[in-house]
DNA sequence: CCGTTGATTGAACGTTCGTTTAACAGTAGT
DNA sequence: ACTACTGTTAAACGAACGTTCAATCAACGG
């Protein structure tokens, strides 16, 4: 080393040269990538060890990029929240209805719950990872409780309908609160302990609850 | 202020008198007051909104006394979820069991679990706060598992115990796993979105599972 | 009354965090 | 070929993190 290459000079004479190869990309197509990465890490390192570096060497790209592109690591967060519950509500509400009974179309979304597009650790870890701070940050409470209630109309109208083919009188909305209450804590049993049942096993559970609100009952 | 008093002096001389009022308590009166402090923490700032410095604060303590006490902050967290484990087994196995039915007790579980002993904001949210990292540490997964395995096994027995009385033959981890899960799910919801529905709604579907299960059914 | 023990403090340390910034390099318009 | 624009990088920054440590003080035995 030269005394003539040391870092010695004003601070603006001082950088040296940048070497990296540089991939620039869409701006949308970045954003895409780097809100995907977000998602993987928190499904891999949780909330708390999801950091800004972790992240961009997930998306393999600097530091700097996420400021560039989102304003804040805060930003990405929400926009990675939101790509999950849009992704969630575009699988679980995409139904070829109208074909089926509605009795029908209820166990089939009950399936497609349990599918593995939907039931699978990169979604079950991401959803848990979220939850820790869903309940602190006013943007992220608002669009969870967008989504339950989303969630919540689907089974209530596909109970109401049921009941209505089947002329019964039913508490439509206790049974799809409950049914959704089982589905998440399965969904939440499952992530934290994934030997403790198996997928089938937590279909058919959902299933028979159905059965059960719509068996003939001797109490009248 | 006088020269005289100015931090000029080496790192060892430049120290100053200490003022603070010390209470001196019993390490095992301290550490308990730390883990009651750091569940506080995580319920209200969540787990990655807890710092030492929130805990120490919320205990009263300067900073360097966890690390005296526990070694670690991972330490302490570990400890912190243990405890929160233990009062949870405790009060909700704590049952006057042999003076009622089975049936009877599995119903009185049932309103325990939803009793304001347990089902308060407070819990709601530690477990909520844990729930992101119990996947990540080995240690803190063992000890879910175990309190699962164990609420699993109390409903387990009642449900066994429950169809012996009536001479019926059921299903009944299936139905202690939908109930524990349909139980999980509510407390999760609620927590998230605490007017979605009231502690008195969530129990009653809760009891109406457990009539479904055992009502004299046309099916056989 | 003095010396030992150990709980407690507050400052300091090194690290890592999210953010900012200047330099750099592709791309498009002229 | 030149210029303006902007996506991208890596360094640098201040703040905050968990931890360490010397100093301090309460409690207790002699």
């Amino acid at each position: 080393m030269t005394a003539a290459k040391k870092k010695t000079a004003t601070a603006a004479a001082a950088r040296e040269p940048v070497k990296a190869r540089r991939n620039r990309e869409n701006p949308e197509v970045r954003r895409k990538s780097l809100i995907e990465a977000t998602r993987r890490s928190i499904a891999k390192n949780g909330f708390a060890g999801t950091t800004i570096e972790k992240i961009c060497t997930e998306a393999k790209v600097s530091r700097g990029l996420i400021n560039h592109h989102f304003g804040s690591k805060e930003e990405l967060i929400r926009q990675s929240y939101k790509s999950l519950c849009d992704e969630w509500e575009y699988h679980a509400h995409d139904q070829a209805d109208g074909v089926l009974s509605a009795e029908d179309e209820l166990r089939s979304v009950i399936r497609t719950t349990f599918s593995p597009t939907l039931f699978k650790p990169e979604y079950l870890s991401a959803w848990l990872g979220f939850f820790s701070v869903i309940g602190k940050s006013r943007g992220l409470s608002k669009l969870n409780r967008d989504l339950s209630a989303g969630d919540l109309a689907v089974f209530l109208s596909l109970f109401e309908r049921t009941a209505a083919e089947r002329r019964m009188k039913i508490d439509a909305w206790g049974h799809a609160t409950a049914l959704l209450a089982m589905i998440d804590g399965l969904w939440l049993q499952w992530s934290l302990d994934p030997k403790s049942f198996t997928v089938k096993q937590a279909e058919a559970l959902c299933l028979d609850y159905v059965d059960r609100v719509f068996a003939p009952s001797a109490r009248g």
